[in-house]
RNA sequence: GCCCGAAUGGCGGAAUUGGUAGACGCGCUCGACUCAAAAUCGAGUACCGAAAGGUGUGUGGGUUCGAGUCCCACUUCGGGUACCA
């Protein structure tokens, strides 16, 4: 018989087929809060269970295990969790289709989606797994409403809302993208309810202010889309009286320009109009509005449209003029920013501008443009100009002097007052659906507004409801639900009736990262004490759709629990990473498009690792994916290449490596080290690469060089599969198997490098003649300046340079690496 | 319009503090193996040029011995937001 023992070939789905379960016995991610070494929680945003996983998903959790496995195998107690955003309308709109209950197909999906999931392998501790349509988890977010209704941060209000014809329900300011419904693109129409909000605006200053805090940890663009959100501006409210009594305020930036308001317009939509408009004129005032109900969302938003309004047949007088300024209703006022109401200054302010040339009214500059301004409205700086009166000028100053100047002046005559003034409204929270946690509170015609008493929570939904009793009639389908919705008064006992709308899926998601703490807990909503000491979340991983949404929602809900004393952090998520999106051929995968990547098939084809190799080393983590461009096959050749290294070490474990070929040993050390800080800077596609040197130099180790036994080469190995790790667990685990390892890689020891290992004997250095490199020279790393000069210049390559240009007339040395001649 | 971000080979992308531009991979070319192909392995691959050499990190300028990297101006692309007073 020959002694050539039959090599086994890399086969993935062994190896997936033996790890798999291998993990889930041993329980190797499960995290013991207890543990008192230092903590790590890595969070990726949780998973709506909308069928499958995608590719979507593949690649925010490839990502998110890197820091994940990477902090374990530095020592830390490292919470990894998992859970499912799983209220929402998708799941409705499949029971009213299949006449069936909501939770079939939201459960269904979850255990295929968990399926997938526990298959790709992410190093998640399942014990902590939570849903958020689970009674056990809405009964704290109902809590959670009823603390803020305590705090008064929870209120009912009617006013016109964002109403999605299709999806039947109203929306939030951040879920209407340019005029139209986020999830399903209707245009969104106006219509006045009664809802309930969460006053965020109450925290606009310390949502702007904490940021601070995230600088530097968040992707830049993040934090300016929440500050653009926000909205923050400083200015002045002032008083104008107008006739019949009334006193109007309005918001502006520009007081300073005070003196050039010559009209006065308000929102046409606004209670507001109604209350001035004179009884002449409001005939005209009801025309205009009827006129503006055909105008739709987007054609209002087009800023080259055609100024429109209608004189209220009132007059306004300017505090500082004396003026009467006619009172109009407009379009270009809005309702819900500022007061609803704007003074008009033509002469700058562009939009006043082409209000008063449409209506033919007086354009007063108060502010000198330069000699070369050309422009109509002039918004720039310069000398206030036409600004004064018995009592104050402003005449001269510049824009920010005349500003305080004038505030000072009205401020005393009682007529205005310095203000902030935010573009962030309240978050509107009702729903009128039936897949979400309806709102605890019981409306009695004695009482009032009760809130359910908190021994009665949760207020379950109905199990019974299904199909066509689900579908949305303009009000929520529980209302329909008589038997449901009668309900005793909890303060007088009287026949009282449930509130019939559930919550915005959002506020489910603004707190579920501190349930993971203990998410079985059916005493608190979660343990304080061990709360503060595991977050705020260390690395949150996500992607970019939720800059605002979410994470906004999420950092005032943290807020709010912070003043409840429940929470010692202001900021629930230190650093924030988007990772970018799978395209595929230039564009997101659409079904319209019909270019989606099915990631079963793929998975399938090349394996998990092969799929999250090529997922990771693709680009940097926040830059997109094009499918197109990847090679899943190269991934699978790359693992199969790493694998077959462990395969052939044959020297034994713990052979020790001292005397291994040096220069595979450096290199071994030297990527351990730059992994260390690729990682630290989150370059994941680079410590790939690295990875992909060292399985090269390796390989070669034993086809051409010390051969399979040296030790440097086991070395090489064993590191290879701790770093392997991090992005391809299945390979790298059997890898560790291979080189006669029992535990889990999962838990060893990050490699330490040898510092003596990082430092070469030789190098090379450039030898550059006026800044371009002309020759290269192999010196001793401790060379002298002098020594490296002279070397450098005695080079025949370097001479030829040195006599045809004139001679040397200075030299650069930076020792070891470079010698720069300056000649001429 | 305003606010962010980006621009490097045929492609995805590398490049501590300014100091060898193009690591690693894809693709392509050639070669080995094969009856052949696939797979695998080896060599090459920024551009122009036969070579010597020259040119190169969106464009134009600047600072510097030296710029992908710093400064100024601009162009293009991507994202966000938009009558927000």
């Amino acid at each position: 018989m020959s002694e050539i023992v039959e090599k086994q070939s890399y086969d993935f789905r062994a190896i997936e087929a033996k790890w798999l379960p291998f993990w889930e016995q041993d329980g190797t991610f499960v995290t013991n809060t207890a543990d008192s070494r230092p903590k790590k929680y890595v969070c990726d945003m949780f998973p709506y269970p909308s069928g499958d996983l995608h590719m979507g998903h593949a690649e925010a959790f490839a990502i998110g295990d890197v820091p994940a496995r990477y902090w374990r195998l530095r020592g830390y107690n490292v919470l990894h969790p998992i859970g499912w955003d799983s209220f929402g309308l998708p799941a409705e709109n499949a029971a009213i289709k299949n006449n069936a209950h909501p939770a079939e197909w939201t459960y269904n999906n979850i255990e295929t989606q968990a399926e997938s999931f526990k298959r790709y392998g992410i190093s998640v501790d399942w014990t902590r797994r939570l849903h958020t349509s689970d009674e056990l988890y809405y009964r704290w977010t109902q809590w959670l409403f009823l603390r803020l209704y305590e705090r008064g941060l929870a209120y009912r209000r009617n006013s016109p809302v964002n109403w999605c014809p299709s999806c039947q329900t109203v929306l939030a300011n951040e879920q209407v993208v340019s005029g139209a419904c986020e999830r399903c693109g209707t245009p969104v129409t106006k219509k006045a309810l009664n809802q309930w909000y969460f006053k965020i605006t109450d925290y606009a200053d310390r949502l702007l202010e904490d940021m601070a805090q995230l600088e530097g940890t968040w992707p830049e663009r993040v934090l300016a889309m929440q500050r653009n959100w926000i909205g923050r501006s400083e200015g002045a409210h002032l008083d104008f009286p107008v006739d019949g009594g009334h006193t109007v305020t309005v918001f502006t930036t520009r007081p300073d320009t005070v003196f050039g308001a010559t009209f006065f317009v308000v929102a046409a939509d606004a209670e507001l109009a109604t209350e001035l408009v004179t009884d002449e004129q409001s005939g005209e005032l009801e025309a205009y509005r009827e006129q503006l109900k055909s105008v739709s969302d987007i054609e209002r938003q087009a800023t080259d449209r055609k100024k429109t309004g209608v004189f209220l047949g009132v007059y306004a007088t300017n505090p500082t003029t004396g003026a009467r300024m006619p009172v109009y209703a407009t379009d270009y006022v809005l309702a819900d920013y500022g007061t609803g109401a704007v003074m008009g200054v033509p002469g700058q302010d562009q939009r006043d501008w082409e209000f008063a040339t449409a209506f033919d009214l007086p354009i007063v500059r108060t502010v000198q443009p330069a000699a070369d301004f050309e422009g109509e409205a002039y918004t720039g700086e310069g000398p206030a100009i036409n600004s004064a009166n018995a009592e104050i000028s402003l005449d001269g100053m510049e824009v920010e002097e005349a500003k305080a100047k004038i505030i000072d002046w009205l401020d005393s005559k009682g007529a205005g007052r310095a203000t902030v003034n935010y573009r962030l409204r309240d978050w509107l929270v009702s729903r009128q659906r039936f897949w979400g946690a309806p709102i605890p509170i019981i409306h009695c015609p004695d009482c009032g507004e009760v809130p359910v008493p908190e021994d009665q929570l949760p207020v379950t939904l109905p199990t019974d409801m299904r199909g066509e009793q689900l579908a949305p009639k303009g009000q929520s389908p529980l209302a329909s639900n008589t038997d449901w919705v009668s309900v005793g008064c909890p303060v007088c006992g009287k026949p009282a009736t449930r509130d019939t709308d559930t919550m915005d899926t959002f506020v489910d998601s603004s707190w579920y990262y501190i349930r993971y703490i203990d998410p079985k807990s059916t005493s608190e909503i979660f343990p304080t004490e061990q709360a503060n000491q595991w977050l705020p979340v260390d690395q949150y991983v996500g992607g970019v759709e939720h800059a605002i949404l979410h994470l906004l929602y999420s950092r005032f809900i943290t807020k709010v629990l912070y003043d409840m004393d429940l929470v010692s952090f202001t900021e629930p998520f230190k650093a924030l990473l988007n990772q970018g999106q799978v395209l595929n051929g230039g564009k997101a995968m659409s079904k319209s498009l019909g270019n989606g990547v099915d990631l079963g098939e793929q998975l399938e084809a090349y394996g998990v690792d092969a799929v999250r190799l090529t997922m990771v080393f693709a680009s940097p983590p926040e830059d997109d994916v094009d499918w197109a461009d990847v090679s899943p096959a190269a991934s699978q050749k790359f693992l199969a290449r790493a694998w077959r290294l462990a395969q052939d070490v044959t020297s034994a474990r713990g052979t020790d490596p001292a005397a291994g070929a040096s220069g595979l040993r450096s290199l071994t050390h030297r990527s351990i080290a730059d992994a260390e800080s690729l990682l630290g800077a989150q370059k994941y596609n680079v410590v790939v690469a690295r990875l992909m040197e060292l399985v090269n130099a390796a390989r070669k180790e034993i086809d051409s060089g010390a051969g399979p036994a040296d030790p440097a080469v086991r070395e090489a190995a064993e590191v290879t599969a701790q770093l392997l790790s991090l992005v391809a667990p299945y390979t790298a685990e059997d890898m560790w198997q291979l080189l006669g390892h029992e535990a889990s890689v999962a838990n060893t020891a990050w490699p330490a490098y040898e510092e003596a290992l990082l430092v070469q004997e030789t190098i090379t250095a450039v030898v550059q003649v006026k800044g371009k490199l002309r020759d290269k020279l192999e010196v001793p790393v401790d060379i002298t300046e002098a020594d490296l000069e002279a070397q450098a210049l005695a080079l025949p390559k370097i001479q030829r340079y040195i006599a045809d240009d004139g001679g040397v007339r200075k030299v650069i040395v930076r020792a070891p690496k470079l010698v720069n001649v300056v000649t001429g």
